[in-house]
RNA sequence: GGGCCUGUAGCUCAGCCAGGUAGAGCGAUCGGCUCUUAACCGAUCGGCCGGGGGUUCGAAUCCCCUCAGGCCCGCCA
């Protein structure tokens, strides 16, 4: 059985399944695991719903390295109340909030989308944040026994923004008249927070089951940060038992996600790729397929580089004998919940990523392309998937792919010379090919080795002359099946002018 | 010190929850083809399932112990 529906199996046949992130930077392939989690949980439940509940009103925690020194001033202030870095977003937060759940969207995630600013501003927590003061001892006692740490005296349960300042835990609570909590702020200011509103938050440990209270959360997937030992998960689950009488989530823990070579992905270190930067390397079913075949508790070294191709590779193939009826079971449940928007009626038929990463280097243009290249294989529908892919394969390219498999015909002559031999096996092999009707991948390559042997070069050698005179580079692709894609005449005319200078 | 996870073929992993003849992909080797790469097709090679003990007619799978690796564990989230 697939790991979701082990999971979903496990909860009510309508179950609230939540996620969430701080939109503190740019949100990456780790948080998209969290969601997509959540995402294979509902999709293997008859029905339910999921949420993704940002948390806008967390603080800035520090200024962190992709951001400039103008935001010392906003650190402590609520995410959603800091000007966004760009200018063209409401808030820092709807900053990296907003390309992020773009790319939810394109990965057919189907949720909806909470804001714990407006949750607080809509007094979803009032009733949360009394119970929670009201029982303050029996709070302190739970977290000083499960984390075995010492509160500080002036520890409170409820951390106020400062009305002056605009800071959040900047404040000393006096006292609580329901509903006020009145507050002294290091800034000098004296207040009072009405729990109505958002006028200030519950600290983490305390806002994590009280959200599961308030919501009424049946599932949660959950960092292992959270998970280990004395953690918020523990505390949190003796929280909503002892304070709100009810019970925890059922929890799924997923591991971190590595970037090969680079270590965990975060986004504070700069060690990540932003989840727009996965759809518009692959194709998102292919995202969805790398976190589907993987149990969320094993962790994943992820490759941009050559290993992707692998990855995509595997997609299609496994697409394929999905229609074939050649997998197994998991494995079939595993491509189903890859699909985007249902599973296509008919098989669909892509030009595999791995030869568009020479394609895509020969013909700027897609029409191009395919004209002369792809279109006799493939009928028409496949043309808008071919389309989609290149985008993704130029993006690839262009971001992640090892210098090595770069190249550029050269429109123009490239500046290299050629000695005697090789002159000579031009003008062989041009005489050869010039009145051949038949070309094929086989033959033109073939005639190279055939054709070094008469001249007496050596092959490598031999290989190396259309490299140079077509790329202006030694290395180049797989030669029969890259003469083949070029336009006829330019190669003919190419030649030629090899041999005229 | 505590927690979670992972050790299965050269590499990446599936199989473990519901015990019943050890699997896939990649790589390697060979062939197709006197043949560069990052292509394709076919075949072959490759593992006392980290180690030890227990339960069982039977263990990669369940239980206990052990070794190795990864990550997490002040506050904050």
């Amino acid at each position: 059985m697939h790991w979701a529906d082990v999971e979903s199996s496990d909860l009510p046949p309508e179950p609230l399944i939540a996620t969430g992130i701080t939109p503190s930077g740019p949100i990456h392939l780790g948080s998209l695991r969290e969601i997509l989690t959540g995402d294979a949980i509902r999709r293997a439940s008859e029905s339910g719903e999921l949420l993704y509940i940002a948390d806008t009103i967390d603080p800035l925690r520090r200024v962190y390295p992709f951001l400039n020194d103008s935001y010392e001033k906003y650190v402590r202030m609520p995410l959603s109340s800091i000007p966004c870095p760009c200018g063209s977003h409401e808030s820092y937060a709807d900053h990296y909030l907003e390309p992020f759940l773009e790319t939810m969207d394109s990965l057919g995630i189907d949720c909806s989308v909470r804001y714990t600013h407006k949750m607080y501003a809509e007094g979803l927590y009032e009733d949360a944040v009394r119970k929670l003061i009201e029982s303050k001892d029996k709070v302190v006692q739970v977290l000083t026994e499960l984390t075995g740490r010492t509160l500080e005296g002036s520890w409170y349960p409820y951390n106020p923004r400062c009305s002056s300042c605009g800071l959040l835990g900047t404040a000393d609570v006096i006292s609580f008249e329901d509903p006020f909590v009145h507050y002294r702020c290091s800034c000098g200011n004296e207040g009072m927070a009405d729990i109505r509103t958002d006028d200030g938050k519950l600290p983490w440990r305390c806002d994590w089951p009280a959200r599961w209270w308030i919501l009424g959360v049946d599932c949660e997937p959950l960092g292992k940060d959270h998970a280990a030992s004395g953690g918020s998960w523990d505390t949190g689950i003796k929280i909503i038992k002892d304070i709100f009488g009810t019970s925890p989530p059922h929890p799924i823990v997923y591991e971190w996600i590595q970037l090969k070579g680079k270590g965990v992905m975060s986004s504070s270190t700069g060690v990540a790729i932003k989840g727009e930067d996965m759809i518009a390397m692959v194709e998102p079913e292919v995202v969805r397929f790398l976190l589907m075949k993987t149990k969320p508790q094993s962790h994943i070294d992820f490759d941009p580089g050559l290993p992707l191709l692998d990855l995509v590779e595997e997609y299609d193939q496994t697409e394929m004998r999905y229609y074939d009826g050649e997998l197994e079971d998991d494995q079939k449940r595993v491509y189903e919940l890859s699909q985007i928007d249902g599973i296509p009626e008919y098989p669909p038929r892509r030009v595999p990523y791995r030869h568009l990463v020479n394609l895509v280097q020969i013909y700027e243009d897609v029409d191009d392309m395919w004209e002369i290249s792809v279109g006799d294989e493939y009928g028409p529908d496949d043309y808008e998937r071919l389309n989609k892919r290149v985008e993704k394969v130029r993006y690839w390219i262009d971001n992640y792919a090892p210098g090595f498999v770069k190249f550029s015909i050269k429109r123009e002559m490239p500046e290299v010379s050629f000695d005697e031999d090789e002159i000579s096996f031009i003008e062989k092999y041009l005489s050869s090919i010039k009145d051949l009707d038949g070309w094929s991948d086989d033959i033109l390559h073939s005639l190279v080795h055939s054709t070094a042997e008469e001249v007496g070069i050596q092959k490598g050698k031999a290989f190396g002359i259309f490299y140079r005179m077509i790329l202006g580079q030694k290395r180049g692709p797989k030669l029969g099946r890259f003469l083949m894609q070029l336009d006829r005449r330019f190669l003919l005319q190419r030649m030629k002018e090899t041999l005229e200078k």
